[in-house]
DNA sequence: AATGAATGAGGTTTCATTCAT
DNA sequence: CATGAATGAAACCTCATTCAT
């Protein structure tokens, strides 16, 4: 028992060749979030890295898969093909596994929101053509990591304190949203706050909608249409 | 933390000897619900009605409050005023309890559809009016208990039959939409497939904004108007 | 697997027949230990009472055989008859446990001195009988329960707060002895505080040495004469 | 929280292949200790001292200041500024760290005892002179590395083996202070196998309260005076 | 029926120890 | 020799569920 002298062969650390989004930094400057819910350490060695990517990714599928309270440390360990341990050198405990992904995934949405607002707020650019690239994009953000939006978008509710960065994070783009309706003179008249407020649900609709909905394939440009009007004609005068 | 809660895969045999009465019949005409999740007795004297009420409010609430996989069934029945024991009495396990909210909250809407369902396929109806009055319906359902349906909205995805009963009763919905689409001759061409899909999406949102959003008190009315808005600007020719 | 047919034998909690001491409310008046040390529940049924005392009892054997670290919580509730569950109904963690031991100690503990100084602060009690009888019952309380006493005494150390719970009786504890000493004249004059600390030590020490020294079968009489020597050539004018 | 810290009961055979030496003779003339517990290796070259040095060092202030279960490995390498894997270098597991404090503390205190002792059995010697240079020596040794002692004293008991040595020690001593007894005329009459005994732990119990006892700084002369007076009162005839 | 103490499988987390680099 | 990431057995603790009263 000293040992097992007959390891698990080296399970290679989850579909190495997919190519893994770097997260960029938060846009807020640094993480908010509670030490209870911060990552343990920082990974230094490029093993290490690999680890910290490969639970994540793991968690990811397994919360899309069978929901956050059903998927235990251990299976995501596993799946990731490294022990339990090394997820606990990494993460606090489970809640912290949500929240990175949480962060990873507000990251890149950050990115889409912030280019596509700027677009958008310039009059010269099209409204449809900006509404549709905006919904294209995130589109395609989904596309690349399905496991993580969904992961994200139905298992927040599970971890405390997260709702709250969410909800931040949203007020923060309903704002956005208003200024740019208040720049734009093709966008109808109305009180700007409720339209920004809709707007941004019914944006995060379409684009999940164009994401998991009942989208027979090839007709997905389609649907991407279709997402594009029901924004554009609730906007336009 | 968060505890797997269905332990045993499928003892089912719970007190095998006293006959399971069928659960009450649902809209769709039939129970779409396997025996594990259906409720354990029907209470038929007004004291046992009153229990498994106060069970169901006292867990809508949590669930509401802390997420299904944080509620305990102790914390159910302590909150309603009952032992534990009681709890099981009327529930074979803690996942029936969210598939009674789960039911409860279905047939109000189903009834609200139906019924608005009816008036629009009326062409004589003004499309806008009836649009109104179904999120309007909607948005009552939500204001009558707020509880109930966020718990259902936002846990059900805890539990694992229960996602196939709520995209049943989407299809469903989305069928009857399209066929509504069809008959009004002031709705605009296109895919009616597609957008009676994106249409229903964005009615479910429009209305749980009207119930959660940001909506300041006193400008609900204008709410409801800007929700109509989206709905039927999509729609109208 | 739904539920093991052939139980554990009902291993009747732990010694039934012994007479368990009865811990008198402490001295303090309510316990000054901070939620997370304190117990979970009262016990309100007379089996749950049971349940408690077989817990404690169980705790300290296995505290004085193997050492706090080395003790589990499932050890102690195997020897105790009960599962792990019911443990833990009673007390939030492990460290509770040791802390509830350490307060039935105390306050044990605590009659006794507080007695032993009432008769001591008066005069007219010859001074050699008085520590004679103080060390005896000290001594009784020991063979009474030996692993109470040996559980407490050991291993207060392994859990954070607890030192200083023990070292406020100390205080407490020589301050009634500075008092003694002040009041009888057959004391030899001396710094007093310093006195009554060393005393306090040096009693605690003889006690524990007639408990568990190698006082061979028979002459413990002998031994405790030669404890209460210590002590009286010490204060002996 | 506390954690089992001998998980594997007797593996024992780590790196069979390498010979393990001798751990340097103990005073009492060899070592008590088994391979289990004996260093792993000598450091000889300087630099390797300086780590297990530090190592030491760095465990005793832990074991006294969290005790020794709440303290890991990994704090201690952290601690003492070296890595986990040279601990083990030097030491085969984490009891071998408190045993080795131990055994530099019998050293250091078989040191003073021995010489004390040789002193002391010369009748010319005052007997309170040479009691009280016996506990200046030791109250110097508490005095030298408070850390060490503490820790040597309130977690011996926590790892299995140990308090057989310690208890080994303490007969050897009160064998040798018996004869001191027997040797000295100026000591009063009675039981000296019972008298060495109490005087043993009477003479500790000093040593601990001038270390750590409420000695106001400034009195220490006082207190080593006091202590002087309980043993010296308990022996003169 | 109701109660609530008891149960124990199983999930979370720790940390002594190993070993590839 | 040193490092520190990785390991995984085992401890702690929870809570869905049962059952004696």
């Amino acid at each position: 028992m000293t040992r097992n002298p007959s390891r698990k062969p080296a399970p290679v650390v989850a579909s190495p060749s997919r190519p893994r989004r770097r997260a960029r930094v938060s846009l807020a400057g640094g993480t908010l979030l509670p030490p209870r819910l911060a990552p343990r350490k920082r990974p230094a060695q490029s093993r290490a890295r690999t680890t910290v990517d490969a639970l994540l990714q793991s968690g990811a599928e397994l919360f899309a898969l069978r929901g956050y309270a059903r998927t235990t440390t251990n299976d995501i360990a596993e799946r990731a093909g490294v022990s339990v341990g090394s997820l606990y050198q990494y993460f606090p405990n489970k809640d912290a596994i949500l929240t990175a992904l949480l962060e990873r995934h507000l990251d890149a949405v950050n990115t889409v929101i912030e280019s596509s607002l700027r677009e958008l707020i310039d009059p010269s650019v099209g409204l449809r053509d900006g509404i549709r690239r905006l919904l294209r994009r995130l589109q395609v953000l989904h596309e690349e990591d399905p496991q993580l939006t969904r992961a994200v978008e139905e298992q927040v509710g599970q971890v405390p304190r997260l709702p709250k960065a969410f909800a931040d994070r949203e007020r923060q783009y309903i704002e956005g949203l208003e200024r740019m309706l208040e720049a734009r003179p093709d966008v109808r008249a109305g009180d700007r706050r409720l339209m920004a407020s809709l707007l941004f649900h019914v944006a995060e609709t379409a684009t999940s909608w164009l994401a998991h909905g009942p989208t027979v394939r090839g007709e997905s440009g389609a649907a991407l249409e279709e997402a594009t009007e029901v924004v554009c004609r609730y906007l336009e005068a």
